[in-house]
DNA sequence: TTCAATGCAAAGCATTTGCATCCAA
DNA sequence: TTGGATGCAAATGCTTTGCATTGAA
């Protein structure tokens, strides 16, 4: 687990002359503790049975600002809320999802970059970004 | 514009015994009558301008008849709401998102196709179905 | 000290549900 | 006639906002 990922958000609230309060740390060190992908609601779990609750507006408003200093991603994989991760050092990545235990299985492919280069050239089109979800179950949930 | 999409959810209907309403078809009209990917609020609209305004639960109830028809299919592209569109002849599709103006493109793609399969067996992964979405400017979008 | 952050509760939105009324078959 | 459909309004569930209080700098 490293925890580079709070100290550069500390960088980034003392550039923008924003308070670095123990909050926004909490919410950080959760985040950049795992790699999975997590959800406010689970964020606010984790905290609360860390004994150091928060209040869920707090959350969302960290996750906004963590997302603005670019060290998060969101997604919304259509269960209904968004989820979080840090985000990775190889910045691009595609996701497996399981829609049975809701794992996320993460991977990376240079044939999608240049397919998405192809295919926006055939229609004149300019891309800024994609995203490539495969949906299905994962070995273990798999009969 | 084809209308044989209203003529399968009238099958489907019929064969569950599920009753013909005016509502259900004009739904069904609005979403068969054209190819653009629309909302539950955009088709209630639509159906205001007709002169045939209709209820906003009615209007989801009737997603649900025809997603269970399996005669369209529903998207998500993050804008806080869901769209709606007539299912295709060609099955599988993937789209590009204009972020400015919310033009849809849709494409398809064999390599795609190939791609699932092939990253899903390199991670044990049993799919089922995916979703590929570039997001960017279309060309009157971009300067 | 002071301006922004926090946290509660209320508000927002898209969507779903309860229920009295209505209507297709 | 009658079971299911409709449509309003209320309820949901996630996220955002208002505002009085708190706290970082």
């Amino acid at each position: 687990m490293t925890l580079e990922g709070v100290e550069r958000f500390q960088e980034y609230l003392r550039a923008y002359n924003h308070p670095v309060t123990p909050q926004r740390l909490r919410v950080a060190e959760e985040l950049f503790g795992t790699h999975l992908h997590v959800s406010a609601e689970e964020l606010g779990e984790k905290l609360r049975a860390r004994g150091e609750p928060i209040g869920k507006a707090t959350i969302y408003r960290t996750l906004d600002l963590l997302l603005k200093a670019g060290l998060i991603r969101e997604h919304d994989f259509g269960d209904g809320f968004r989820r979080y991760e840090a985000r990775p050092s190889r910045p691009r990545h595609e996701h497996l999802v399981c829609t049975r235990c809701g794992k996320v299985i993460e991977f990376e492919s240079d044939a999608v970059e240049r397919l998405e280069q192809e295919i926006a050239a055939l229609h004149r089109f300019h891309p800024t970004r994609h995203r490539l979800e495969i949906y299905g179950l994962c070995e273990e949930c798999h009969d």
